[in-house]
RNA sequence: CCCGCCAUCGUCUAGAGGCCCAGGACGCCGCCCUUUCAAGGCGGAGACCACCGGUUCGAAUCCGGUUGGCGGGACCA
């Protein structure tokens, strides 16, 4: 029994990348589907890149999605270690044998002639790529010609015909561009991303490589170095690139969805976002828009994914978001919307409105300024805001102090007789319901778009309510003179 | 400039020769519900299936070319 062993490797240079949790899904989906492992593996072989505390981050954001991984740099494995700059000897070694064997070479040309070289090559429109200047010779030999510098890279020596194609599983036959003598090994001893995935993915006992379109070109490099170091290749899969709206790849400069951070920020639940990365270039065999990681599992296949690049439609996943919210349970929406809310307390006038918000919330972010009006005492509504609800500063003084009155009569303080006495004042005094409704709405919460009044009103407290009704007046009456 | 990948409503997609003068979802518009905003219900606009040429009795689906978009062409991943 072969079992399937899949890897996400994200480096560590910055925010977490959207692409990564993206990839990771349909990994854990297709492992977890196959009996197999998800192993996670940091590829910190850019020196210059790196941050600090990059990796930290996508270990959270990761175990936030709950796409949590078999074997790590945290938690370790029988493959470790799980960080590429805990394994240049594997590299190194690597790149010793393959120069030993004649299938790569020592180069010592300076960044300023390679730069130099590929402008030139531009200009004559020719392919670019590496001259070969320092194949064949010594360091000696090479140091008496310019542009050579005392620390070596090792290239690939590409032959003239190397293999081009190959079997993706989401593209079927696909042909690759011709390498160049690509570096492997960098003058600081790091391999480059060539080297290094081919290193450990066989070292980890990779049996499906998954990676982004972007990977296609460089596939001929990897099936060579495979054969030159007597492996087995594994089975590619390329997934399609998420992308910005301008259709180029999806990036943080051009879009704010690019940082996977940005949508806990925003209050996206993990769950929704999970459903929407899985719309993207993929579909259920049902046609189902909303649907769980575990059905993803149950469904997988890889001949269910389209090769076309989706543009990142947030319009859909704040939709998605929506549903999600209206199916959580109270005690689930209150507990997930609290690091989003103003302040402190107000469990009970929350609970009171649990229902009318989690159908007015897109994004839990949101709710801070929905529910403002709770956490504070005073509102301090202006005048004009008062009177642009349709009755004149004498009309609305009169309607807010019956309303007023009203509300302190009552004997109870819940949700059907506050609407009973409202209303009751509204048909005594004959007054358009609207305005009516639309002057106090203002008066108690601040806002025109609030949930039901009535259940506003309950939650606000008869305390609060009254005086805010009260202010209200004396601020109209104040304006009015 | 060189090489490669891709091509169905604005967006995400279904579709693997006749079931498609193309279906669903988001968004948009209208109506209903309604004291606001939503949610919900109903209805609508929206795709000459990029274009051209083949193959076939028959093509969105197969083949070729064109165009367009994107990706790669780093001692970055």
């Amino acid at each position: 029994m072969s079992s399937v062993r899949v890897r996400v490797a994200p480096s560590p240079t910055g925010d977490p990348h959207v692409g990564t949790a993206y990839m990771s899904l349909f990994c854990l989906a297709f492992a977890r589907q196959q009996g197999g492992q998800f192993i996670l593996r940091i590829e910190d072989t850019d020196q210059a890149r790196y941050v600090e505390n990059s990796e930290q981050q996508i270990f959270d954001l990761l175990h936030w999605l709950s796409l949590d991984w078999d074997e790590g740099p945290d938690r370790g494995g029988p493959v470790g270690p799980y960080r590429q700059s805990e394994r240049l000897p594997l590299y190194q070694a690597a790149a010793h044998e393959l120069i030993q064997a004649g299938h790569a070479y020592e180069c010592w040309c300076t960044p300023e002639r390679l730069t130099a070289m590929r402008a030139e090559q531009q200009k004559a429109k020719m392919p670019t790529g590496y001259d070969r200047l320092c194949l064949g010779k010594t360091r000696e030999q090479r140091a008496a010609e310019p542009g050579s510098s005392d620390r070596a890279v090792v290239r690939m020596l590409v032959p003239e015909s190397p293999p081009l194609t190959f079997t993706d599983l989401i593209r079927g036959d696909t042909n690759a561009p011709v390498p160049d003598d690509q570096v492997i090994l960098k003058a600081d001893g790091f391999p480059t991303y060539h080297l290094g995935v081919v290193v450990d993915d066989h070292h980890m006992g990779i049996t499906h490589v998954t990676r982004g379109e972007e990977w296609i070109s460089s596939t001929p490099k990897h099936l060579l170095l495979y054969d030159w170091l007597g492996w087995d290749p594994p089975r590619f899969a390329h997934f399609p690139l998420l992308r910005n709206t301008d259709r180029s790849k999806i990036s943080k400069r051009k879009n704010p969805a690019a940082r996977l951070v940005w949508f806990k920020e925003q209050g996206y639940l993990p769950e929704a976002l999970l459903n929407f990365l899985a719309l993207m270039g993929w579909s259920m065999p049902d046609g189902r828009e909303i649907f769980t990681f575990q059905d993803v599992v149950e469904n997988f296949a890889w001949e269910r994914f389209s090769p076309v690049g989706p543009i990142f439609d947030v319009d859909k996943l704040d939709w998605l978001n929506g549903q999600y919210i209206q199916r959580l349970t109270d005690d689930e929406f209150l507990r997930r919307a609290r690091p989003f809310l103003p302040g402190e307390g107000q469990d009970a006038a929350l609970r009171r409105l649990t229902l009318p918000l989690k159908e007015r919330t897109k994004r839990l972010a949101e709710l801070g300024e929905q529910v403002d009006f709770l956490f504070v005492g005073n509102l301090d509504v202006p005048a004009d805001q008062l009177v642009k609800q349709g009755l004149d500063a004498p009309a609305a003084i009169a309607a807010l102090e019956a309303a007023e009155s009203a509300l302190e009569r009552l004997a109870g303080f819940e949700p059907a007789p506050i609407e009973q006495a409202l209303s009751d004042v509204c048909a005594e005094r004959s007054m358009n319901r609207r305005k009516f409704f639309m002057t106090v709405r203002v008066a108690v919460t601040g806002k025109t778009a609030t949930p039901p009044l009535h259940d506003t009103i309950a939650a606000i407290g008869r305390e609060r309510s009254v005086a805010r009704l009260r202010d209200a007046q004396s601020t109209l009456a104040q304006s009015s003179h």
